[in-house]
DNA sequence: ATTGACTCTGGAGTCTACTCCAGTGTCTAT
DNA sequence: ATAGACACTGGAGTAGACTCCAGAGTCAAT
């Protein structure tokens, strides 16, 4: 059959799950694809496009109610009118916005790498555990909340 | 007695809810701050100084997880060790990867921006809604899920 | 001492974005 | 016709990140 791809090839080749991408056409943020007479999902290479947009959006930090937004705008439209510039301005401008603060957290991580890399060099330590006290730190379990016994009744 | 500021300011300087703050102590996000006598937390500089960090790379995309992996990794340390080198240097690449991402999106939206811009100057429509099906799309509300009528059994 | 604005705690509730499941159906090959 | 891999649905469950609440205490001013 394949006049199209199904949702497994496409799970595999976009890095979304089956159950994501299913969920994405549940809840319209993206549109329902063709299907076979069966009623198998079959993918375009478009769909597939749109599915890595809306990967590559969210990991810079866009909500799937955001990425409607751009997806929407990002689409050849055949008319516009001032509201939907003024859209694209707002988004255009948290994008920059966004940019220029990666830039200044690279530029810090970048410092902190270049003194770490110094120490590296000057001390001679390590290369197996027992190190330092950062480390420790980020081994700590996670993020789970700590609970402690009061200590102020 | 101000010895520190309250977490009303605080919240208010940063942009943060009261509640979101305390959640982050709770979950060891931030360490706690001192105490007034009467229990109150007493906040300083660099105490918001965390917290606007910690907001920022949240706009960025970065879980709560991560960023507490950042803010120690930004942290000043004495000592070094390769593995603590590695983790900056994979943050790193998080971070650029993010920033090349980015820039290609702005580089998208200014295309479809100038193209709006365009539309408008030849159609000269607009300044008042009912104009193009982009807007139509937008306000459709937003991302419930569409549950149809099985049509399928 | 009282008031009013503010803060405390633990715990429950909410929202977003999935993730898992059971029961059933499709597709391709044999 | 049967098997095995894959897909379908609706609905329940989960993780992360808050958000809200009740009941109680703090603090500065009067």
């Amino acid at each position: 059959m394949s006049h199209g791809i199904q949702i497994g090839k496409v799970a595999e080749r976009t890095g979304l799950s089956i159950d994501t991408i299913r969920f994405y056409q549940k809840i319209g943020l993206v549109k329902q694809p063709a299907r076979s007479e069966g009623g198998f999902r079959l993918f375009t290479d478009a769909d597939m496009k749109d599915l890595v947009f809306i990967k590559k959006a969210q990991e810079l930090g866009f909500s799937l109610t955001e990425i409607k937004q751009l997806s929407i705008l990002n689409q050849e439209h055949d008319h516009a009118c001032s509201q939907v510039r003024d859209l694209l301005e707002g988004k255009l401008r948290d994008v920059r916005e966004k940019a220029a603060q990666l830039l200044r957290l690279r530029a810090e991580l970048d410092k902190a790498l270049r003194k770490c890399n110094r120490d590296l060099r000057t001390h001679q330590r390590s290369t197996h555990g027992e190190c330092c006290p950062v480390l420790k730190a980020l081994e700590e379990d996670g993020l789970k909340p700590r609970l402690r016994r009061s200590s102020h009744g």
